[in-house]
DNA sequence: GTCTATATCCTGATAGAC
DNA sequence: GTCTATCAGGATATAGAC
């Protein structure tokens, strides 16, 4: 049996994944946890420090998994396929809680986070920032031919489209009247890898290489 | 001079657009247009009524815009191209305030409707529902191999891209350094659509295809 | 560590004078 | 139409008994 510490994470993981950080009340997740009132700030302190502890204990493990599939592409002599690279940032995240009932909500949690400014600042640095270092590097091996920019720009594209998908599992499950099957996961996972690899891997046109080359109607060296 | 309904919808638009709608209370919204702390509630009733009037101001021209584009496409003998069909959805709204000082807030506000759910629901049947159905109807024309499963799929993805990037202009110019230029919009909206028209137009995976085919080696007919 | 009770603040919304 | 004053409810957070 959970302590109480541990089913006020959970109530709150559930609670948050379902409606959002903002939207949900200490009262609420009191009583789903069933828990004292003044749990909460015993254990925690604070909502924000609260909210920190259910993405720590979430994401850590989330990005641990990443990080461990980066090093393996890392390592190989090859740079690695870009299929292979999204599916170690892709993955993860989809795969947490498999298995268990609640399995949807911790996959829309992991939208949460960067939809909610104040929380974002609050949390980027400690869980994310490695992850996205990394996974940034392998990029630029496996698409030597991108100027950094350009990279960039893609990269942020990419993320938008794997959080959108995480989060509005509802929505997506909603709004195609059942057509797209949010609740499977692998192959949830595939069309995303599919979707963002194409994408980051586009040829440029030539209008988008022009506006990252140093010179413009002479040439370009970039 | 605007008046004070203006004024107030000026104001909403632009907190609502740097913090979000829930985290505005409507005291901020009065102080900020300087106008009367019942003013809202003469004018509109109530904050949600404010904020769908916050919407549809901006989102009519927006759409307006978007289905004459489409249109254009619509009566074109040809298939439209997947690039200029991605582009009748990106630019209207990366275009909108252009030339104001607070253009990029506009652009911002763009993308918060889908991350709040209790005001998506409120607003979309009114505002997005036609521009959907069109610009669906148009990429099947678009990307007539695909079946509906993936290209719808591979819509909401590509959806999220466009909302990551309307919404997190701020993110992605702090975030890259200010390697990525977010001010110019021309530019953003031709580096977005190169990437949605990748991921949409992406050939399908051997095992993806094999998820949406009639048969299988059983054979499955739902 | 747990609980009840409550303090303090802030929200959306309203009443009623002008 | 505009303003001041205020309501009722709900939020986070805390005090203090057990």
């Amino acid at each position: 049996m959970p302590d109480t510490k541990d089913q006020i994470l959970d109530a709150a993981e559930c609670l948050f994944s379902e409606y959002g950080i903002g939207a949900v009340p200490l009262r609420r997740i009191v009583a789903e946890a069933k828990v004292n009132s003044a749990a909460i700030h015993y254990h925690f302190g604070s909502k924000e420090k609260l909210v920190k502890a259910v993405f720590v204990r979430r994401y850590g493990p989330i990005n641990r998994q990443r990080i461990e599939l980066l090093e393996a592409l890392e390592s190989a002599e090859q740079p690695p396929g870009i299929e292979q690279l999204c599916h170690a940032i892709v993955a993860p995240p989809f795969r947490i809680g498999e298995g268990t009932a609640s399995e949807h909500l911790y996959r829309s949690l992991a939208g949460r986070l960067m939809t909610e400014p104040a929380y974002m600042e609050l949390i980027f640095n400690d869980l994310f920032a490695e992850v996205d270092r990394r996974f940034d590097a392998l990029l630029a091996k496996a698409l030597p031919d991108l100027p950094d920019t350009v990279r960039t720009w893609r990269k942020f594209m990419a993320t938008g489209s794997m959080i959108f998908v995480l989060r509005e599992q509802n929505l997506i499950a909603r709004a195609s009247n059942g057509l797209c099957d949010t609740s499977d996961v692998e192959v949830t996972i595939r069309r995303l890898v599919r979707f963002m690899a194409a994408g980051l891997s586009a040829p440029m046109a030539d209008d988008e290489a022009d506006l990252v080359a140093p010179a413009r109607s002479g040439g370009r060296n970039a």
